[in-house]
DNA sequence: ATCATTAATCATGTTTTTGTGACTAAGCCA
DNA sequence: TGGCTTAGTCACAAAAACATGATTAATGAT
């Protein structure tokens, strides 16, 4: 898979946090249980993105969880770097350690074209394209 | 990263495989030793390489693997359904199970695009092109 | 027939990722 | 202050992926 698992949970849960926005503060319980993530887990991620500057974290009665940011300026590829680091861009798709055109296994060239415009999504799409979506509706929930 | 481990080792003893392809059968140790791969590892994967008919393989003297394919006709993503399955094609990006047009999660229209070109890409690069890579020199092997 | 050579099998160990639970610290409110 | 609510922290458990080693079975050469 593209992301691993940490960046897919943390990418819903800013997008739930986008689409309350005007409510408040929202719980990390709240998040957990309506986007279906495992609790504990997602407070794991969730203290992630506060330290980073991504939400702020308020404790007490009414305290819980706000983006800090705007979501049309957070695109999927900053929570990506943020969870998985640079593995897309820098790892060997072939398993060898890391790839570049100084030290390039034999698919690199080949790959690095695909691979930049993947990137280059991930860096277009924002948090408030995915808010846009929910809201058109264009999204079908798993049974 | 795109592919598992798995997926990119097994890869890279196809390309060994086919740059020997006049050679003789060649042995699993010294894909290992050429390749720099686990052996014990390589040796599992090439198991499974020759029981989905992609290697031959004979023991005794002389013994060891052959291409079974000529290698124009294995792609990339043959070789990836082998090892990783579906994963590409149905794992929901954002960890929500399966996603197709059916059941999607909010990236999933998004993302589908770029994916059928990543899946495309892995489909029309061939073994065959990875040797002409190797034979070009166009590759700097890792320090 | 025996021996060296080679892949196949099996059981096990290690590391990484993912997930859980108990406890601690902080903040609000009466 | 005292108690409730909430995030933060820590230690650990489970699962998956990755890797190793020892043993077995098959094959060809002598």
């Amino acid at each position: 898979m593209i992301f691993s698992r940490q960046t897919g949970y943390a990418i819903r849960a800013l997008v739930h946090l986008a689409q309350n926005m005007n409510n408040g503060a929202v719980l990390a319980s709240a998040i957990a249980k309506t986007e279906n993530l495992p609790a504990p887990f997602l407070s794991k991620l969730l203290r992630d993105l506060s330290s980073n500057g991504f939400v702020n974290s308020s404790k007490g009665p009414g305290g819980g969880f706000t983006l800090l940011r705007k979501p049309d300026e957070i695109a999927l590829y900053d929570v990506f770097i943020l969870f998985d680091g640079l593995t897309l861009a820098q790892d060997c798709i072939l398993g060898h350690g890391v790839c570049s055109d100084e030290t390039a296994c034999c698919v690199h060239q080949l790959w690095k074209t695909k691979k930049a415009e993947v990137e280059s999504f991930l860096k277009l799409t924002t948090i408030a394209d995915l808010v846009k979506m929910r809201e058109k509706k264009l999204w079908i929930p798993q049974p």
